[in-house]
DNA sequence: CGTCAAATTGCAAACGCTTACAACATTAAT
DNA sequence: ATTAATGTTGTAAGCGTTTGCAATTTGACG
């Protein structure tokens, strides 16, 4: 391995002839540089092939041009389209981003933040469906400015922005409803988690309610998001003789309606169902999945740049940002 | 936002009554400590609750723990997959990934790489369907290790860990002339990336010739890397009276499926498809697609094992890993 | 007790850069 | 020409660690 001598600040200052502080100044752009010596340095640096380096940088300046993403795992791909909104305009800002995969478990998210905090991130973007009380406590123990994406905390006290996931259940119920549904079951993550029972239960209860149907607590179901989980499930799911159903995840949703294939039933004349994320996997299948449509990208892009203005200390007038969702009717509906 | 007062480790090494050398030392593991002094250390750093400044400790070493990653996309099922493997592989040896997109422009690579190389971060893993010869010069210029994951240099003079591109692809379209078909597709991406034109068209012709068919030059085709491309490029394909094709991506496999399926054309039994990546595209849809088996997650794994040893100046004996496939049957080709 | 090697510790110089603050130079105004 | 402003540059003190080397302590042994 050939140790490249790389050139340090004060290889081209002595090179010009100047000081530290004249080339620092150079380097970032601060303007109280004569026009002719800013010329001299820059060829200097040219020559000598100079990069400042950042590490060094960010220990004198405090500010490592760095953030920490915390996120369940790349390769959902609801959570990786937010990470590309999120990455894109980090990058935009110049920050660079250093990736956590947790898998949801509070015990590794607590040491994503402690690590991140000790890499010295100038801000975090934290995903996942529930924030445990420890984390909480944690990223309220962290100095950089910390921003949910696409993830609620019950109390509101995070800067965050999702969009009205109790809105956006209780258009599908009713969707569903008008198509002359009576049972339709609602299924998402663990119903101890907040975006579950305050947001996606009560936009579910709300849209059977305005429409005169009754609560049925037999209708509820819980999986982990993925797709086996989504087609076993779909065989209780089935036995509850619901007749649509909407879903929190859209690889669970694939698995309910494989399930339903696999066994003779025609989706959506046998059952339909209503998916929430909207992700490729929704338009790529036959038939593509309906779903609430989520700005995936704009949730990442616009937590990130309201992480910027935190880094910034500039004002942001909305802590708890809520973008527009859609409604995307694809093939797993009647109409 | 609180400004937490962070116990440096002159704080606890003067509260514990010791040197700075000797609370690095216990930071660090360093055996050279009796057991009474290590003890109290650790008490202090508990009660003053100190994390070591990874910036600093960064300057001072001139190890970050730190390692980049450029990928094309995080969002392309493929590389999250390989990237879940880096990542899990990282934690294990106690490494942070800082993730680069780039979408395969090799401007952004170039810029990644530098960018990288200028964090200081101990080593990099590059992935991306080509290596253009301006990434390669920089790579040469970074001094810390590069490996390559699912990515190939045509001179192979990169460590790097992959599949043998040929002989997958050979199988694939063996197993398919197999069952009868006499004009088979090949679809890959741009033919001036080495590993079309020196690993898939290889494989291919390689494939047709063991069984005594003539190559078609017509039968080759070049898409981008999404659904969309896909299903635009099937009607091309299928006027080529092709009733089969060995395809380098799942989505734009599904797009050229779901051409067929609108179409009113079977899969497979009038157009056979095999697919090279795996991903969950693959298994979710109906059919779900024969495919290429790629272990994709081992893929990333073993390259960024492979990076800690590079990184430790340990002796690795095979710079270019190939790591087995497999050949996963399913529903888009009859058996 | 005295010796000497081994085990513990402390000293202080980096690491490469930013940034007050001070110093000097230049220009414009009087 | 003098003075005050303004513009440019240099000085040097950090930033929080690690680490080679020297100094000190400890313990075993004769």
């Amino acid at each position: 391995m050939q140790k490249k001598q790389t050139a340090t600040i004060y290889d081209v200052a002595s090179r010009v002839g100047v000081s530290l502080a004249t080339v620092s100044r150079v380097v970032n752009g601060n303007s109280n540089v004569r026009e002719s010596t800013k010329r001299k340095v820059l060829d200097a640096i040219e020559e000598l092939g100079y990069h400042p380096n950042a590490v060094a940088r960010g220990l004198a300046s405090k500010k490592t041009t760095t953030i920490g993403v915390v996120m369940p795992d790349v390769t959902d791909m609801y959570y990786s389209e937010l990470a590309r909104g999120i990455d894109d305009v980090a990058n935009m800002y110049h920050y660079d981003v250093l990736l956590t995969n947790t898998d949801e478990d509070p015990v590794r998210e607590t040491m994503a933040i402690n690590n991140l905090a000790s890499k010295q991130v100038d801000g975090i973007i934290f995903m996942g469906n529930e924030l445990d009380r420890e984390v909480l406590k944690t990223i309220a123990s962290v100095d950089a400015p910390v921003v949910l994406a696409g993830s609620i905390d019950a109390e509101k006290v995070l800067p965050s922005v999702n969009i009205d996931y109790v809105a956006a259940v209780k258009e599908a119920v009713e969707m569903v409803i008008n198509n002359g549904h009576k049972r339709v079951a609602l299924v998402t993550g663990p119903m101890e988690y907040a975006i579950n029972k305050q947001h996606r239960l009560v936009g579910y209860q709300s849209g059977l309610e305005a429409n005169g149907q009754d609560f049925d607590e037999t209708l509820l179901f819980s999986s982990h998001q993925d797709y086996a989980a989504g087609y076993q499930l779909a065989e209780k799911i089935y036995a509850t003789n619901a007749t649509a159903a909407i879903v929190h995840d859209d690889e669970v949703a694939l698995g309910i309606m494989n399930y339903m294939f696999d066994q003779g039933k025609s989706v959506p004349d046998d059952f339909e169902i209503i998916t929430s994320n909207d992700t490729k996997f929704a338009i790529v299948t036959r038939p593509a999945l309906t779903s609430i449509g989520q700005p995936k990208y704009d949730i990442g892009a616009v937590a990130m740049r309201m992480l910027t203005k935190l880094m910034n200390n500039e004002v942001v007038d909305n802590m708890q940002v809520t973008l527009p969702h859609t409604f995307e009717k694809r093939g797993t509906t009647i109409k």
